[in-house]
DNA sequence: CGGCAATCTAGAACAAGTTTCAGAGTTGCA
DNA sequence: TGCAACTCTGAAACTTGTTCTAGATTGCCG
């Protein structure tokens, strides 16, 4: 699937490393302030002090770039959610619980979740690599917070698919307006529904 | 929710209605041949023998000239499906049986398909009007579809919203070549089961 | 018919994403 | 240390969506 030098990308020095930081602090920051319009290219190099044309190497896109600050992003959740873990008693009410944190979590910095948001969902197949790894890390959180008592069956996983399909979707419908909180909330209730349905036996 | 001038929009001239028309066909044919960014507005004013401000006088941007271009194809799509309504036994089948011939319709033009679902997915508020048309749409054809014995309860339109969330995402995700089309058809079957499971009672 | 208001046309201009390039700076390595 | 290869910088150029302007056309009303 992945045709990028994404893989067996060598390891980056330290001061690479101090200028990817950089950059993605920047999107963050910016992306926080004006969403995914003010994410401007030119802006984010400027801010970051690295030149543009470093920008473009580093991440080859904008699109690139935003969903780079997801996966940055939901790192952090996820450690969040290590150190507290859903509470409720099914796992369709723990996944639940943990899809309404992370929304809750949005709320808080829409701009920045819209921005994320949509990169993620217009992205095209040069990103694939990228939006890959996001939707492991978030098939991974939601794998944890579910805490089945066993793996999880096919259907299982395709109900968790369907459950992070329906949160994007939702997430972009309220951000632009769309839909109200009570809307999502009971949407994704109710396709929190479909972990108890896919219990194996 | 709607400030854009389209409620009460005046009639359109003949003239008009066939600029429209031709601008809608041309958007359409480059779209299908090389997707969303083949839908390049300078060549789609040049395709209709339109000038680019009149272009933006019909269609204030690109996304809405392709959500409209949707909104276009869906009613060809309904039409078309109130002259072979599916024939599964239950309202959930039915349902799936629907969106997998709609996904068929797709799959012949995964070019149109990509523009489209990409500038639907992708519209900000600016375009709230058009993307409700289209959703109001899509849940017709799918009320239709599910032919349930009384008036779709609240959980229902929720099971129905949920399902619409994920045929949308799980065509992109397709379409980006993240997901396979048995893997697609899982989800939607795996989804329809809401319809099912939010049966009043 | 004459004229006004809206619409349409052609084309320039602008904005932001992306590419390119010459030269300066770093790094790895013998 | 010295050099070859790679990386970074700064700036300009290019692409495509979008806006603007000036003048022609159209549609309509008296």
């Amino acid at each position: 699937m992945a045709t990028e030098p994404k893989p067996a990308s060598p390891p980056l020095t330290e001061r690479q490393e101090a200028r990817r930081r950089r950059i993605l602090d920047a999107s963050t920051r910016l992306a926080s302030r004006g969403g995914f319009d003010a994410v401007q290219m030119r802006e984010v190099a400027e801010t970051s002090q690295v030149a543009l044309g470093t920008l473009y190497r580093y991440f080859p896109s904008k699109i690139h770039l935003l969903v780079a600050t997801m996966h940055d992003q939901f790192q952090q959740l996820h450690d969040a959610m290590l150190e507290r873990p859903p509470t409720a008693a099914t796992p369709s009410a723990r996944v639940a619980e943990t899809l309404m944190l992370a929304f809750r979590a949005m709320q808080r910095e829409p701009h920045l979740a819209e921005a994320m948001a949509r990169a993620l969902i217009f992205a095209d197949r040069s990103v694939n690599a990228e939006v890959d790894a996001v939707s492991r890390l978030t098939l991974t959180i939601l794998v944890n917070a579910a805490a089945l008592p066993g793996p999880p069956t096919d259907r299982q996983l395709s109900a968790l698919r369907v459950i992070v399909h329906t949160w994007q979707s939702a997430l972009v419908t309220w951000l632009c307006g769309r839909a109200s909180i009570a809307e999502v909330r009971t949407d994704i209730e109710t396709v929190c529904r479909l972990i108890d349905l896919a219990a194996p036996g």
